[in-house]
DNA sequence: AACCGATGGTTCAAATAATGAACCGAATAG
DNA sequence: CTATTCGGTTCATTATTTGAACCATCGGTT
């Protein structure tokens, strides 16, 4: 997946595909005039790209307002991809075990361009609250752990391109200033595990840890994330030592492999209090 | 989704996505070489078409051979596809009762182009045999029940560009003969339902109803598939009368609506005897 | 080793397809 | 009734796509 994308004069095709990132949980429907206002497309071009892409069914048109919505097609691709490729079966997997071994909630989110989009996640139900998670929920880079996480294993000029933009602030807890998250990524590094308390959601404390592919390019991150509250010295060494085993599994049975740099995991090391605050 | 494809010449966006149409469950991965050959394009545009559907995670690449595979994006967006319109979940509610009402295995396909390809499916766990469906399987429109339950509330000229094209035998039940298949849209048409004995496995009996969409356009079907030997006319009764009421709900629950045509359900109906053989 | 026929990838002039300002008719709002 | 919106359409201008030919590389055969 692209960390390639600004690269002259977009293609046409690429041109048509990117008008489905403007679809969203919180915008599920796009009229014409919109779609052509996001995109700064002329209207007449958007109005042609939809077509095609109606064609194949990877739009639809809906209603009296004809506003177009994402298709049918991407049900069967996902089918034949999950068929493929079953990254969100054998993720699951290793999250149930997880879920089940920490008491919490665990999630493994896919680097999307520049966000993180949620891959699959698994609850446990040993208490009676739990962080939430939704399918597709889109987590920023500089906000969350996962986010960290894959920072501090991606190529330097990504990273700058990405704490360049304006980093919003999620709560009072994120950290929005460039110098002091890049301030981080050499210790997230050194562990292999970044942390995040209260930084997207407000009473979350969240672990994660990077997952690579063959080529040893960070892909996204498998996290654990527990209410703040219930976060014990015991409770973060559970964490830390089965989170960092299943997303060693997860990035082996995915047919990837950890950087060299990768810190290896000793099953002696102590447990590690956050560095963050 | 289009039974609107040979309309002149296609746009570059077109092509780019119908190169994904080669990718199925028997051919995950295609080479450069084969793609072009498949598609009857030359390789240099199909090696820039495939790099662009790469930027944006449509395809990857992997392995010695540099070969092509579906990638992660349609996970994202079926994800986000299903949350707006939460068609699969719907049929799936569906389903699971359809399957416990009758005893067998139940299904729903989407069309998709001159296919259809299976959306989702339940089994029931009554027996210890039961007909087995798989994600994303593909079914030809003139060997199955669904097929011809689509096919009957297709327009004619869908139905006359997929009959004259050469219709392969599936099993020495399969009825090849254009002329045969069209005299039979018309009872299907009466009785708002198909079947099949034999047509596509050899041992499967197989029930199917039309659903539609807003627009009353048929769009895919629900079918309950069952050995041949377990059927008995008291089993093809609960079926006919169970697939009728839950394909109806479904239409219903997915915003549709059947033309007016479509025959009404009456419960004292009597079921009905085979007319395929 | 030399050769063959594959493969993935690249180039550049020629040909084609994409583009966008302006325009429509319809629906809505003031 | 006027003024905006909307989705959709047109067509001369323009910029993009296209494809034959070209590499380099790989694996098998002779």
């Amino acid at each position: 997946m692209g960390r390639t994308q600004p690269e002259g004069p977009m293609g046409t095709a690429s041109k048509a595909l990117s008008l489905l990132n403007y679809f969203s949980r919180a915008q599920s429907q796009i009229g014409l005039s919109d779609l052509a206002r996001l995109s700064g497309m002329n209207k007449a071009t958007v109005y042609r790209l939809m077509g095609e892409l109606a064609d194949h069914g990877f739009v639809e048109q809906v209603g009296a307002g004809r506003e177009y919505r994402l298709g049918p097609a991407f049900l069967r691709l996902a089918a034949l991809r999950e068929k493929a490729v079953p990254m969100r079966e054998l993720a699951l997997a290793e999250l149930t075990k997880l879920s089940e071994l920490t008491g919490e909630t665990s999630h493994m989110s896919l680097l999307n361009g520049e966000v993180l989009s949620n891959l699959t996640y698994s609850y446990a139900h040993k208490h009676g609250t739990m962080v939430m998670m939704e399918d597709a929920e889109v987590l920023e880079l500089h906000s969350t752990g996962s986010g960290l996480a894959v920072l501090a294993f991606s190529p330097a000029p990504f990273v700058d391109a990405i704490l360049s933009k304006p980093l919003v602030a999620r709560t009072p807890e994120t950290v929005t200033d460039p110098a002091a998250i890049q301030a981080l990524l050499p210790k997230i590094r050194k562990r292999g595990m970044a942390w995040s308390i209260g930084g997207y959601e407000r009473d979350v404390y969240s672990h994660a840890v990077p997952i690579f592919d063959a080529g040893s390019q960070c892909i996204g991150a498998m996290a654990v994330a527990a209410p703040v509250s219930r976060m014990t010295d015991e409770l973060r060494a559970t964490i830390q030592t089965e989170l960092a085993l299943a997303a060693r599994r997860t990035t082996r049975v995915l047919g990837g492999f950890p950087p060299d740099s990768f810190p290896k995991i000793n099953p002696t090391d102590s447990p590690v209090e956050s560095e963050l605050t």
